[in-house]
DNA sequence: CAAGCTATTGCATACGTATGCAATATGCAA
DNA sequence: TTGCATATTGCATACGTATGCAATAGCTTG
């Protein structure tokens, strides 16, 4: 055992002592902005040095009443989406020195134990990006006087603060480019069906199919899981009447979706079917799969959820707060050109109907 | 400077009130084997659930000097092999009761700032998952008397806990698997130089094939990054003696070099060229890669992580403690299968030669 | 030179909980 | 009945920091 420190941590006290200050000298020498003379400052940063002291978060948060915590519930991470989000939280929120406490990988439904976690650590803020339990939980925490701001999602009553994308929008845009390509036979593979996002995308494009003389769109359930999808898409497209233009509420579920299509139905995408995803994510990018996909601005996305937490925070103020973004319809080889509206936007191809 | 709201903060003293008792009754109704009659107990439970009281965790932490907080440092998380990591680490560490704070997305090279971080929150133990800084800050940590795993890569020096699989074994296995595909010129696409897991998965593979006879292995490297792996392809496919065997150090990197395989330079994978990846990941096992892989069973993985960490924190002895997993070949279609050796186990086909 | 002001410092206390210790209540045996 | 062991309970204090308040030092102004 060489000279390791023990868990004995190095207190304030101890500092002043060595410093010969007081302890409130201490603290003031690491309170940002507190009255305090150069030479002494000097005189406690140096001795702090010497003795490996930093100051005690746990100590400062009872007394200050500020955990600097933000916590960030995400029930799973298979879809990158998510994963690219939590690394741009974790950024941002060390950017303005908050530390990231996670919730994932919980077992669903079960909404009452994590909010115990939350109050208990009396975290800042929270950021729900998860999925089922987004309702009951966000209610409760507004409730508690807590900020919480939904990513991706919203609630029935917009009682709490959200950020998103024009879902509706979205889905329209998809129902026209499938519809500008040509195609006859419309189908939708779902994500979770609660969910407002899917709800919304489904809206979206039923409307501008329907104003087509659309009425019939076959949709099965994905519930934004590789396998649901899959399961989906076999049901779907092994129908005699199969669609020849598949909206995926996701490019998760897309990219699962064009492995059945492609491997296990040996159809051609697009030429027997065409297939549009949504988020523009990882996967949807790479060359094997080139998925035509809307959109989501996932890094202004988040900058803005932080934003929206961080003036909350300050403020006190919690009146809830919705920014909503827009994406553009990214075409790649997932699903037929139309004949026009194919416009070049700083390298990308994206959609863009004249209207 | 914040005008802020004041939380509702409900206290033990307060409950005690209601309840009438004093405010040591209603921290052992909250304590787990303390001394409480029934009775008072059932009342405090009463009390606390009329206020909405939950035990303040920050105060508690002050007093017992254990934050129930494990800290988990993952710098990228757009390889999936860690998001899976990381949702089973919430899992398991949320059965323990313990929580989990997450250090993403940080700024490279600069460990400083975390471990002041990871000091700050006097969190209980460590979870290193990230390539770079591993080896200052876990020294650092481990001198501080901080129970610290480093999962998936070891330092220099076994000063520090770790949990691994046989790479060295892994890269002698993909060897072995190539030689009996009758392969010429082997091809290796590094991760980072630097990390003990692309070096030993390195050694493994040039030892097997420089008993072989092939001492000229071609090797770029790749930074375990999308970009740098189908740079590094580039180079090495476009090369006249190409090689026809590629060991690339994981599957986010393979496929990332199968893409640009065959989408860039027209090559048919096996015919033109074998692939073999490392990890077992996500879209390796999807139908439009199919990558023939070194599994890493990260589940028991991440299981023994946890385990480790536990023992270390609740017995006080930081002893290092090294667990090896060991993984399989999983076989594909992304490498030209061999003559022989290729058994079914469980549903899956596996590389196992006979000796 | 005096008076007044500002900058700096230390003292004392508060944050919400856990826990050693002493005091009390309860139960049992004699 | 008494005495003793045990189970509960409350009191007081400690954890490490931040901060209002009063005291002091240093400086400016007249």
């Amino acid at each position: 055992m060489d000279g390791g420190v023990k868990k004995t941590g190095v207190t304030s006290s101890q500092v002043a002592q060595r410093a010969g200050v007081s302890q409130s000298a201490v603290s003031r020498s690491f309170t940002p902005g507190a009255s305090i003379s150069p030479e002494t400052r000097a005189k406690v940063l140096a001795a702090a040095k010497e003795l490996g002291y930093r100051p005690n978060a746990i100590a400062r948060s009872l007394i200050t009443n500020r955990s600097r915590i933000v916590a960030v519930v995400m029930a799973y991470l298979d879809n990158l989406f998510y994963p690219d989000v939590l690394e741009q939280l974790g950024r941002l929120l060390a950017k303005e020195d908050y530390r990231l406490l996670l919730f994932t990988g919980l077992a669903g439904g079960d909404s009452d134990p994590v909010f115990d976690q939350l109050m208990q650590y009396r975290v800042d803020g929270i950021v729900l990006a998860s999925t089922s339990l987004s309702s009951e939980l966000s209610e409760e925490c507004a409730a508690a006087g807590i900020p919480v701001v939904l990513f991706n999602r919203t609630t029935e009553r917009d009682a709490v603060s959200s950020v998103t994308t024009h879902n509706r929008e979205g889905g329209r845009r998809v129902a026209e480019y499938l519809l500008a390509g040509g195609h006859r036979r419309f189908g939708y593979i779902a994500g979770l069906e609660s969910s407002s996002t899917n709800r919304d995308r489904l809206a979206g494009y039923r409307e501008v199919l329907g104003e087509a003389g659309h009425k019939d769109i076959l949709v099965e359930v994905g519930n934004y899981d590789r396998a649901g999808a899959q399961a989906a898409a076999r049901k779907l497209l092994s129908r005699p009447d199969r669609p020849d233009a598949l909206f995926v509420a996701n490019d998760h579920m897309a990219v699962a979706v064009m492995d059945v299509a492609r491997y296990e139905l040996g159809l051609s995408v697009p030429e027997d079917i065409s297939i549009v995803g949504y988020d523009d994510v990882g996967p949807a990018q790479w060359d094997a799969y080139g998925v035509t996909s809307m959109s989501q601005p996932h890094r202004r996305m988040v900058e803005a959820t932080v934003e929206v937490l961080m003036s909350q925070i300050s403020s006190g103020e919690i009146a809830a707060e919705h920014r909503v973004f827009s994406g553009e319809l990214i075409v790649r080889t997932s699903a037929r050109l139309p004949p026009s509206g194919v416009v070049e936007v700083e390298g990308r191809k994206v959609f863009r109907p004249e209207r």
